[in-house]
DNA sequence: TTGAAAGCGCTAACAC
DNA sequence: GTGTTAGCGCTTTCAA
């Protein structure tokens, strides 16, 4: 095993000093044009890089940005986490992603990890892990929240529109004729599926209906949860013509437990979802749903947290969602 | 932002010298049980946790793993990457993930990041890069390749028996009478890629049958590589009740171009994908492959990684896949 | 068994 | 502009 070069002997190499070496590698001061050039040749001759363990411990910061999502094999954290590592490409910061695994417990342990490994923020995608725990950590460590609202952390939380994206949603299937409904919803403790599930139930109220409780399923966010839910909602018996799912995922499960039950998509049931995961345009039939751009909230995220790294102040964001109608969706066939 | 505690706070508290504190830390000597109980006591009160920058500086290590995957939001790597944390969960090291994109110099990039940040061993998923630039790398830190062979490696590689899948696959497709082939293939410098085809052709072969070369595309492995590739097989007019894809994320794409040309699935043509990644069970209809447990190869990874860093020598690995019918293959309707 | 002291590779005052 | 000097928080000889 080779060892690794260091600063110390690119400055013997370049006959100047370590702090020569150093300022111009951060370019922290003036340095004559031809020492600089020295060094400069030198670094690229042994191919000398920074010992970042030795910067961090220097220089009082980590240069790592701490990301905790629910999940490492999620379509839509997945997504996120591909925005987050992008927006980081170009600067000296770089991720280092724990899933919490959909445990209260393991987020916790995830964000005490990041701590002691003295990352220099944290952004936390969406989670479960309460706000009571979040709000003394922020005074540890400026933390971005992702998908969630966290009282008392001021302006860095960015969030979609939920409400309007499911207004979106029902308003479709409204106009298309739909009277009957069933809904699955994520876990209660989640503020995001929260806001959805109460903006379904207020735009049918303004339409003049209200679905009965049974119809109304909890799947928790993910496929198996939205099919144990569409299978539950079947087995009540009750008639729906449309079943409205609060995520990709939980439709794409949701559709599984329909083609088990013979029932055809869109003929029989509409279905939507909700996040417009990259896979969603690929079921049969192809998923109507609400385009969440996570991605780009995967950049944003990283960018503030950037701009709370630089000292300033980090700005709320609303990502707006939009409508994407595919084939999953059509009028009922009686319509009752 | 409040300043975390350090082992010298610690020792001063319990009245002991920090090297005493390092001692119990990592239990590197006998130390008064007395002494190991109050200063257990004041880690507890401080909620003491050491610097990792400062334990990689001093001791040589980093107590991380790095690991090169092709993306991070892939159903199928995205699995890998959860095995390795949960199996590196116990242990005081730490993955750090960087995705190569697909894109060879970016995957290069990676690698030399990692050995920058000084890393103490290298999984490396899949990854496109070629293995000349691998061998030298491997002089500087242990490297364990996943799901791919690297000639001078030696035991350190993680690899499933694709010939055995793709037989599997073939097999059942004939016996079930399929005669008219059509094949959408990873890319060419995949060295497993290369093996799921060559052990298709074979089978093949050894049936009397040999498709012709404009029902072979290729498709990258990827979703959308999928669809195009099989929107150019429907193109040709040739032919075909049995659509094999060397992977599942190709067999979704592909499934819906199926499902735009109006082919059904299997009545028209069969669907064959390969690694059971989880969603490819929620497709509709759920999609017959071979499994390869991705999880576990995760797993498999981070314990030889480990055992590598423990000074053992590594124990090739070769998985065996297992054939998993569902609803996407069905006899031909009109056997040829 | 324990403490003192040196040093890991770098940054950041502080002089010059 | 540039070099010298202290550390950053920990581990690890080396003595005692």
């Amino acid at each position: 095993m080779l060892e690794p070069v260091t600063l110390a002997q690119v400055a013997r190499e370049a006959g100047v000093s370590p702090s020569t070496v150093s300022r111009i590698l951060n370019g922290t001061a003036n340095v004559a044009p031809d020492k600089r050039v020295r060094v400069e040749a030198v670094i690229a001759r042994l191919n000398f890089r920074p010992n970042p363990q030795a910067q961090a411990l220097a220089g009082g910061r980590s240069l790592t940005i701490g990301v905790v999502t629910p999940s490492l094999h999620s379509t839509f954290y997945g997504e996120a986490l591909a925005g987050i590592e992008a927006a980081l490409n170009d600067t000296p910061y770089h991720p280092i992603v724990i899933s919490g695994q959909w445990r209260t417990e393991r987020e916790q342990e995830a964000l005490n990890v990041l701590l002691a490994r003295r990352v220099d923020a944290v952004i936390l995608l969406g989670g479960i892990v309460d706000d009571e725990v979040l709000r003394p950590l922020a005074q540890r460590v400026p933390i971005i929240a992702v998908g969630r609202e966290v009282q008392g952390l001021g302006e860095s939380c960015i969030v979609l529109d939920n409400a309007l994206g499911m207004r979106l949603i029902a308003q479709h299937l409204l106009s298309l004729g739909h009277r009957q409904f069933a809904y699955i919803s994520g876990a209660e403790r989640q503020s995001d599926a929260m806001a959805r599930k109460a903006a379904f139930l207020s735009c049918l109220h303004e339409a003049g209906l209200t679905p009965p409780p049974a119809l109304m399923e909890v799947g928790h966010y993910l496929e198996d949860g939205g099919q144990g839910a569409a299978e539950r909602l079947l087995a009540t018996g009750l008639p729906f013509t449309a079943l409205v799912c609060a995520n990709d995922q939980m439709a794409l499960g949701a559709r599984l437990a329909l083609y088990r039950a013979g029932r055809r998509v869109p003929d029989d049931v509409s279905l939507t979802g909700f996040d417009d995961v990259v896979t969603s345009r690929l079921m049969t039939p192809p998923l109507t749903t609400v385009r969440q751009a996570i991605y780009d909230i995967g950049v944003s995220a990283a960018h503030e947290a950037l701009k709370l790294l630089d000292g300033q102040p980090a700005q709320r964001h609303v990502f707006t969602p939009e409508l994407v109608v595919r084939d999953s969706t059509a009028p009922p066939r009686r319509p009752s």
